[in-house]
DNA sequence: TTTCGTTTAAATGTTGACATTAAGGCAATC
DNA sequence: GATTGCCTTAATGTCAACATTTAAACGAAA
C-alpha cells in the first residue's frame, strides 16, 4: 500500500441543529434583531428558519438559562427587557464574580497567559493611537475581560460570567449608543489589573477589578434613563 | 342568584409535564438516586417515567443550565461529578455572590423580612435545645441563607445562587455524611449576619457572610478527600 | 355603547415515528 | 493472539401530526 495517509479532513464543524439555533437566536437577541420584550413565536420562527419546533424549543430552553429570555408556561417566551434596574443588578453580580475571578487569576494564570494579556493590551494601545480614538472598543474590552475570566481557572464562575452575565452586557452595549464605548480610563485600569496579576498580588487584582466595574456601573447609573 | 360563590378550587397546580420532569430529575440527582457520573439515557428514562422523549429532553436542557448535568452532542447527558476541585470552585463562587447579596440585603430587606429572619433563627435555637443537637440541620441552614438571598432583591444574583450554586451544594451535602451537618458555630454566625442586616450595616453583613462561607470552605478543604 | 358569554382560531404542550450517528460485537486477516 | 474492518444494534437528533389550552373575535343582551 503505497498510498499516503488520508488527510484528517478538518470537518467544517457541523454541530447539532439545536446548538446552532441557540447561537443564531442568541446573536439575534443581542443585536436587537429580535426586539426586547417581543414574543418568540415557535410556529413563526420555525417557518422562518425552516426547522421543526423540536430543536427550536430546546434552543429556547438554553436561552432561558442564559437569562436572555423569560418563559411563561402556556404563554410562550419573550425576550428580556433591559430596564435600568436590571442592568444595575447585572453589574452588581458582575462586580462580585469578576473581582473574585481576578483574584484567582493572579494565582492561577500561567506566565504565558499573562504574556498574552499584556500583548493584547499593547495591540489595543496601538489601535487607539492609529485611529486617534480616545476610548477602546467594546470588542477590545471584552477580549481583555475574557482573558482574565478564563485565567481564573474556575469553571463555575466562568460559566456564570460568560454564559449569563456577559451576553446581557453585550446586548446592552450593542443596543445603547452611550454604552458602546468604554470609559477613557478603561485601558489604564486594565493595565493596573494586568500588573497586579503579573505581580501575583491577588488582593490588588481583586480590588482593581472591583473598582473598575464599580466605575462602569456608576457611569451607567448616571447616564441611563428609565 | 342565591348560589354561593364557587370556592376558588385550589388547583393541585398541574404544571407542565416538562417542568415537573425537571423537578423530579433534579431531586433524583441531588439525592443520588441517579448516581454521579451516570448517563441519563433518554429512551430508558422515558420508558421508566412513562413520558415521551420531547419533554424529557427539555428537562435535561434545563438541568444543564443548573450545572447538574453535562451534555455532549451525539453522546448524551451525564450527571456531574462532585470532585473536590469542583466543590471548592462552587464555594468560591458562592462566597463572591452571597457576600454581595448580604450587603444588598442590609440595604433592601424590609423590616418585616428582617423580623422573619430573626424568628426563623429562634426556631432553630429552640429545635437545637429540644433535640440536644450541637449543630443545626442542613435544612435550617438553607432556610436562613435563602431568606437573605431573597432579601437582597437582586434577581440575577438570586438566580445564580438558587438555580445553580445551591442545587450543587444540596447534592454535596446529601451525599456526603460529613458535609450534612453544619459547623457548630453556624448558628452564632447566622445571628451575627442577621444583626448586621438589622443594623443596616451592609459592610458588616458582607464581611460576616464572607467569613461564614470561607470557614465552611476551609472545613471542606481539610476534610474532603479526592 | 358596553359588557358578558360563546365560539373559533392559533399557539403551546405532547406524542410517536423516522433519520442519522455512535458504539459494541463478531469475524476475518495479519 | 492481537488488530482491523464490517455489521448490527441502540441511542441521540429531528420531524410532522395530534391534543389541549389560551386568547381573540364575534355576537347577543342589558
Amino acid at each position: 500500500m503505497n498510498q499516503v495517509l488520508t488527510p484528517t479532513t478538518a470537518a467544517p464543524k457541523s454541530a447539532t441543529l439545536s446548538s446552532e439555533l441557540t447561537l443564531t437566536l442568541r446573536d439575534a437577541i443581542i443585536t436587537g434583531e429580535i426586539k426586547q420584550g417581543s414574543k418568540l413565536s415557535e410556529t413563526r420562527l420555525a417557518k422562518q428558519l425552516d426547522v421543526s419546533r423540536g430543536p427550536l424549543r430546546e434552543a429556547i430552553r438554553r436561552l432561558e438559562g442564559m437569562n436572555l429570555i423569560e418563559h411563561i408556561p402556556q404563554q410562550g417566551a419573550r425576550v428580556v427587557k433591559l430596564s435600568k434596574t436590571l442592568i444595575l443588578q447585572i453589574y452588581d453580580a458582575r462586580e462580585a464574580l469578576e473581582s473574585k475571578i481576578a483574584s484567582l487569576a493572579a494565582i492561577n494564570m500561567s506566565s504565558q497567559e499573562i504574556d498574552e494579556l499584556h500583548r493584547s493590551l499593547d495591540v489595543q494601545t496601538k489601535h487607539m493611537r492609529e485611529n486617534g480614538a480616545a476610548v477602546i472598543s467594546a470588542e477590545s474590552d471584552y477580549v481583555f475581560h475574557e482573558q482574565v475570566i478564563r485565567g481564573g481557572k474556575n469553571k463555575v464562575i466562568e460559566n456564570a460570567l460568560l454564559k449569563e452575565i456577559y451576553n446581557l452586557i453585550k446586548m446592552f452595549r450593542y443596543q445603547n449608543a452611550f454604552a458602546n464605548a468604554t470609559s477613557s480610563n478603561a485601558l489604564i485600569e486594565h493595565r493596573h489589573i494586568a500588573y497586579a496579576i503579573e505581580q501575583r498580588d491577588s488582593l490588588l487584582a481583586e480590588t482593581s477589578m472591583r473598582q473598575h466595574i464599580k466605575r462602569a456601573r456608576k457611569r451607567i447609573e448616571e447616564r441611563m434613563r428609565g
